[in-house]
DNA sequence: ATAATACTTAGGTATTGACCTAAGTATTGA
DNA sequence: TCAATACTTAGGTCAATACCTAAGTATTAT
């Protein structure tokens, strides 16, 4: 998959409170779609679907346990995000360090 | 804002091409609406919400000048995206390394 | 064999996001 | 002053998201 489009899944996956939630639940384990589930108030189709964003944006892995599916945190999952976010810092600090420059130099 | 609506509007700000492309374009200096949208095939109105979702995400900020807007990147625009990352980064290797310990030792 | 459990699929509604064109408003250059 | 410039506002389309209920399917317990 293209760069852009992974971390356009990765970023629209983590731009919703439920699912950034489940992520948190996901540290204290591997966990079925149910336990998952449980802290919200929502129909489990509609939970479904979040988890499916989560696992199309290789945040997430499961596995089919007899009648239960397993969740658990996908190990690479961050790392667009990491890299993207470390490369914008970079350059992000260096600009904005240059402004602050050309504030106390004065207009060229 | 709550923390959490925050983190929404900067992961649903940069889910978007565009406006990342936007972001990195900024890298380079502050710009003109005009200047930024240059780059893209994409009516002027339809640009100008990318850039109203960039600065109510806190990710930039603008001033107008005369009849010309300039935006430039804002600086602690990245910060929630970081503190995000880095919490859960945290919690994420240390769960990952206990599964390593586990599938080592063998279901107990 | 049957029933209960744990998803899963199908399909429908409402809101939001990403576009557009047309018609403003505010500045500035001639 | 008058036209051109640089947005800005209004309003409309279309697809994707975030929900839902109802009705499956596959496993497991009785």
């Amino acid at each position: 998959m293209a760069d852009a489009a992974k971390l356009d899944q990765v970023f629209k996956a983590l731009g919703d409170r439920t699912r950034r939630q489940v992520l948190k639940q996901l540290t204290s384990g591997p966990a079925s779609v149910s336990d998952l589930a449980a802290p919200f108030q929502l129909a489990l189709p509609s939970f479904m679907q979040h988890m499916r964003m989560l696992e199309e944006a290789g945040l997430v892995e499961s596995r089919k346990e007899g009648r239960v599916r397993i969740y658990k945190l996908h190990r690479s999952g961050l790392r667009p995000l990491e890299s993207w976010l470390g490369t914008q810092q970079r350059v992000w600090e260096k600009r904005l360090n240059q402004l602050d420059n050309y504030l106390l130099e004065g207009k060229k």
